[in-house]
DNA sequence: ACCCAGGGTCATA
DNA sequence: TATGACCATGGG
């Protein structure tokens, strides 16, 4: 299969990432917020913030008054839509009994109750199952859409849902589905980073013969 | 000075 | 359903 080979020689390039940078279920939660659009060194600094000041909890963020929250937000940027969207998840996490309890519920049941939450979207979502909760979900970003179109393994314009059943599907003979899907994402993240910033054509990267990708087809 | 970053929502047609 | 505007800081 395609997409396992592929992962092999990300694999092999990088060396393993052990994601989700965080010591706690509840980090990498606020963490999968703050990323979107957003370099990972500022998620840093906003984190920073929060644990300096205690408020890297649930029960601090909703009774923190949204000026103050989005103060220590504003490395991050949209610190506004942020602190709200932080509260948003924060009063839904504490309402369903916080880890121990939706660690109970089914991954559909959970994917569903993190979409209703208004700021958490598909990639989000998907980040916070799989890097929280350990389930075995494949994360869709842009990256994965560049890499998999420029591979022309995909068309570029599907839709997220049909994209993740492909990645899904298309690596569900695998064992050990969390730690791969875990590290796959991470890799393309990291590959990203370091050999595919230019857009259109991904000339002298990984994607041509001499890196990572194998040649044509 | 410009471009982008580990997206998502909302208004409009 | 499908674009476009908007959110905003910080590094290259």
């Amino acid at each position: 299969m395609a997409l396992k080979k592929i992962y092999n020689l990300l694999y092999r390039h990088h060396g393993p990432q052990h994601w989700w940078p965080g010591d706690s279920p509840f980090e990498v939660m606020v963490g999968a917020v703050l990323t979107q659009n957003t370099a990972w060194i500022n998620v840093e600094r906003a984190i920073t913030n929060l644990v300096e000041h205690d408020a890297l909890s649930a029960e601090v963020i909703v009774k923190t008054h949204p000026k103050r929250l989005a103060a220590w937000l504003k490395p991050s940027g949209y610190f506004n839509v942020k602190a709200k969207r932080l509260k948003n998840f924060c009063h839904w996490y504490l309402q369903h009994g916080e880890y121990q309890g939706l660690n109970q519920w089914s991954t559909d049941t959970l994917r569903a109750g993190l979409l209703s939450v208004n700021g958490i979207g598909p990639e989000t979502a998907d980040d916070i199952l799989l890097y929280a909760f350990a389930r075995p979900v494949f994360v869709i970003d842009a990256y994965t859409r560049r890499l998999f179109s420029r591979l022309a393994l995909i068309n570029g314009d599907e839709g997220y849902e049909e994209l993740r059943a492909l990645f899904e599907q298309g690596l569900a003979r695998e064992a050990a589905p969390v730690e791969l899907f875990n590290e796959y994402h991470a890799l393309i993240v990291i590959h990203a980073k370091h050999h595919c910033r230019s857009k259109p054509v991904c000339e002298g990267c990984c994607l041509n013969r001499t890196c990572v990708v194998p040649e044509q087809g």
